[in-house]
DNA sequence: TGCGGATAACTG
DNA sequence: AGTTATCCGCAG
């Protein structure tokens, strides 16, 4: 009875996205285990892939010749039987390719490499050896690549039959590793070699007797040498003399800034009775192990985190682990060394910033059980943590949680799913909750907990809407009123902080010529090219094309181009010429790109070393600095006008978050919000600091024009180099959706996407709104099986679930 | 995805 | 004929 094993290979397309069977070698029987990865051969040649082993079974439903695995390349499984189930899960809904959704539940250095090696078989002539080997016995092929001539050389040896081409799946991944010592001899002969000692070798006397202490044991070096007070050379001559030996010794990165004391912890602190009734009611459904959803709708500053942390104590206390999502942009140093403070090295974080081998080693620590705490942005809901007793889920409403690719996860989802199979209750928390979740909670799917009042019993801060239309026709084209100006400058007088905030959504600079109009667009896409002072180029948002500053229209050739749009550059100019006293940090993607500048520049503006922040969305959340009394918004309206339904939650939120970063601490805040429409709902209901209006507005909309949280929505997208063979292949979709979908289904389009043309692809899409549809996702399954016929030839289709947006 | 086999196109 | 470019189908 031979085992056979199921394999899900590395080659993410329609055709492969299946298991494929394969012979379990006789000697790799006993190690392999289901969620392994292994090297199995694939295609025509020699050619290896990786590939993870998705079962095991006796029969095989394939009549051709199997092969047998290759290599296995996990000692342990990398997916245990919970994430295998979820990685299936999330490619069934969400179109996506199996093999996608696995790596993109694991850290990057477990993706393979595979290297092709070449080596001669057959005698060659000197000179093309010695050209193409150098003197060894083989090449990587991949070194060579870069030379045609000479992989045409080889190409010719290889038909030849006088090299092969050896195929290697290799793992990046490496543990790091230090150097450690371990005593060669026993106590008796330490002590002899001690005895022996002249009198003056104090150090080497000191040596020994610190080799007694810990014979039987390998300690890192470093820490040696601070026990025993004594330098690295030293253990050198320990080392020569027989008496140590060096070991490598796997450690884990550390990507903290900041040490953590195991011994000394922060302590819980006090709880209002809000917090009280929310901790009891999560209490009760982590203890009774129920996978209830609760929504917790607190406002700013309401004290939401502390209550997640006693949340996570109780899991922690009942010997299980715990999950906490936040958004990348608000997953600063303050929480996460809040969270550290409070459950010290059994926490891991998982964010952006980490290295490759520093995102394996959190991993790794999770895996292993080391760390039974993660915080992390939306990949870490895939964090491999076994026995989870709570998930949470901060800032539920940021749209940062879907992803944009393949696979176009939402992390709730994704959360919910784990909520389920743990029995483990799930807090969804926001200030401003997404319609969705709200409706949700209406009625009754989630629990409704709320956190009304701010802990400092501060009020929250008095709003001001400035009327921009009247200012710009005052003071011409300006980015600050006369009320904004006189308030910074009153901050300045007072030494007191203010938090100044560009809204870009919807916006950037782009060149045109005021003389033709022309707008510098990119060659491969169809937008507006934008303008970066930093790097004195124009650039795509889509596809990275790169071009210097033209100085004449490339259209008509005239000298009068210049650039529109206010970038966080322009206002830091304009601020410098109206306040030349104040100091400005200035906060975007250009001036945090650098590992660590996002942290550097928030901890000067917290050691006051600048009286105003300025910056875009990324300064709206989180962000706690108890002097800043003053938020101004400078434009809060330009993600308004965008063709998006949730323009306007957007809008409410962005505004709601940025308001509660004024008045923290003990002073009063004040909040300053410069807009050309005032009467706005979104901007009326947040400046009067009112969730619930704003919600039953929003619905009533949402309810008129037929869109989420009303309808369910997925969209279609198929690309082609052509636009009239996109245009084509969304026509024939579109009738077979007609002719099987619910006739309460409604199907927007086709259309060409409003950037029509991205990456030298045109794009066509279709929206689907549906409330029930049973059949929608076998059918929308079979659409995509049968664009793999070949009239649909180049064609590249693609569906998102329940979309962020719909251009 | 990446390879080999088939086929078409090219070369002297 | 022999070599090179291009397209297509397929993988256990």
């Amino acid at each position: 009875m031979a085992e056979l094993a199921q394999v899900v290979v590395d080659v993410p397309t329609m055709q492969t996205n299946q298991p494929y069977t394969y012979l379990v070698p006789a000697p790799l029987e006993k190690q392999l285990q289901v969620g392994m990865r292994v090297a199995v051969p694939f295609g025509n040649g020699h050619r290896q892939v990786q590939g993870f082993v998705v079962g095991f079974s006796e029969h095989a439903n394939y009549d051709g010749e199997l092969k047998p695995i290759a290599a296995v390349m996990d000692l342990q499984p990398v997916v245990n039987t919970e994430l295998l189930d979820l990685s299936k899960w999330l490619a069934d809904t969400t179109y996506s390719f199996w093999i996608s959704c696995l790596y993109t539940m694991l850290p990057n250095m477990l993706k393979s490499k595979t290297q092709r090696f070449v080596q001669v078989v057959d005698e060659v002539d000197e000179q093309t050896y010695f050209d193409l080997f150098g003197g060894k016995d083989e090449c990587d092929l991949a070194e060579l690549q870069g030379d045609p001539a000479k992989v045409k050389q080889l190409l010719k040896l290889q038909r030849a039959k006088k090299v092969e081409i050896d195929y290697r799946v290799t793992d990046r991944a490496h543990a790091k590793t230090v150097t450690g010592i371990t005593p060669l001899l026993n106590f008796e002969q330490l002590e002899d070699a001690r005895t022996s000692l002249h009198p003056n070798a104090h150090a080497q006397n000191r040596l020994l007797s610190y080799l007694q202490s810990i014979v039987g044991q390998t300690v890192k070096q470093t820490t040696a040498e601070q026990q025993a007070q004594l330098r690295a050379a030293t253990f050198n001559q320990g080392a020569k003399k027989g008496w140590l030996k060096k070991v490598p010794v796997e450690v884990y990165r550390n990507p903290y800034a900041q040490p953590i004391d195991d011994d000394h912890l922060e302590q819980p602190l006090p709880l209002n009775p809000d917090q009280e009734r929310v901790v009891q009611a999560v209490d009760q459904a982590i203890d009774g192990q129920w996978s209830q959803t609760f929504l917790l709708q607190g406002v700013t500053g309401s004290g939401k985190t502390e209550v997640y942390l006693q949340t996570i104590a109780r899991a922690l206390d009942k010997g299980q682990t715990a999950l906490m999502l936040v958004p990348e942009i608000s997953l600063t140093p303050q929480i996460v060394n809040r969270v550290r403070r409070r459950f010290g090295s059994q926490v891991a974080v998982l964010h952006s910033g980490l290295s490759n081998g520093e995102r394996y080693d959190e991993w790794r620590r999770i895996n292993s059980g080391d760390a039974r705490v993660v915080v992390g942005a939306r990949s870490a809901v895939f964090a491999p943590l076994d026995n989870i007793g709570v998930i949470i889920l901060d800032e539920e409403h940021e749209t940062s949680y879907k992803q944009d690719d393949m696979p176009r996860y939402h992390a709730r989802e994704v959360a919910k799913w784990r909520s389920r199979f743990h029995h483990a209750p799930l807090i969804l928390g926001s200030a401003t909750p997404s319609l969705e979740s709200r409706a949700r909670a209406l009625k009754g799917v989630y629990q409704l907990l709320r956190l009304p009042h701010r802990v400092n019993q501060q009020p929250l801060p008095p709003i001001e809407v400035v009327d921009m239309r009247p200012e710009v026709q005052r003071r011409g084209e300006s980015n600050f009123s006369t009320k904004l100006l006189e308030e910074l400058d009153r901050r300045l007088q007072r030494h007191e902080q203010s938090i100044l905030m560009l809204n870009r959504r919807g916006f950037s600079s782009f060149m045109m010529c005021r003389d033709c109009g022309e707008v510098l667009k990119c060659p491969n896409c169809d937008i507006s090219l934008t303008l970066h002072l930093d790097t004195r180029t124009m650039k795509c948002h889509y596809c990275g094309h790169e071009e210097p500053i033209p100085q004449v229209c490339p259209n008509c050739h005239s000298r009068h181009i210049r650039y529109y749009g206010t970038g966080t550059e322009k206002v830091e100019q304009e601020l410098h010429q109206l306040l030349p006293a104040a100091r400005i940090i200035r906060m975007d993607v250009d001036t945090t790109r650098r590992k660590g500048m996002h942290e550097k520049l928030l901890r000067q503006f917290g050691h006051q070393q600048a009286d105003i922040l300025l910056g875009t969305q990324m300064i709206a959340k989180g962000l706690d600095f108890p002097n800043v009394t003053l938020v101004g918004v400078l434009n809060a309206d330009t993600g308004l006008g965008l063709p998006d339904f949730r323009a306007s939650e957007h809008t409410f939120d962005l505004l709601s978050q940025v308001s509660g970063r004024a008045g923290r601490a003990n002073k009063q805040g004040q909040v300053i919000i410069q807009t050309f429409n005032p009467g706005h709902y979104a901007i009326k209901d947040a400046q009067a600091h009112d969730y619930e209006r704003f919600f039953r507005h929003e619905m009533e909309l949402r309810h008129q024009a037929g869109y989420p949280p009303y309808y369910y929505t997925v969209r279609l997208m198929a690309s082609h180099p052509e636009e009239a063979q996109a245009a084509r292949a969304m026509t024939s979709i579109h009738q077979q959706l007609v002719a099987n979908l619910a006739p309460s289904t409604i199907i927007l389009g086709p259309t060409p996407r409003a950037i029509a043309r991205m990456k030298r692809r045109y794009y066509y899409q279709i929206v689907i709104k549906y409330k029930y549809d049973p059949h929608l996702h076998d059918l929308l399954q079979q659409i995509l099986q049968e664009t793999q016929r070949k009239e649909f030839k180049d064609v590249q289709v693609s569906i998102d679930p329940d979309p962020q947006y719909f251009m």
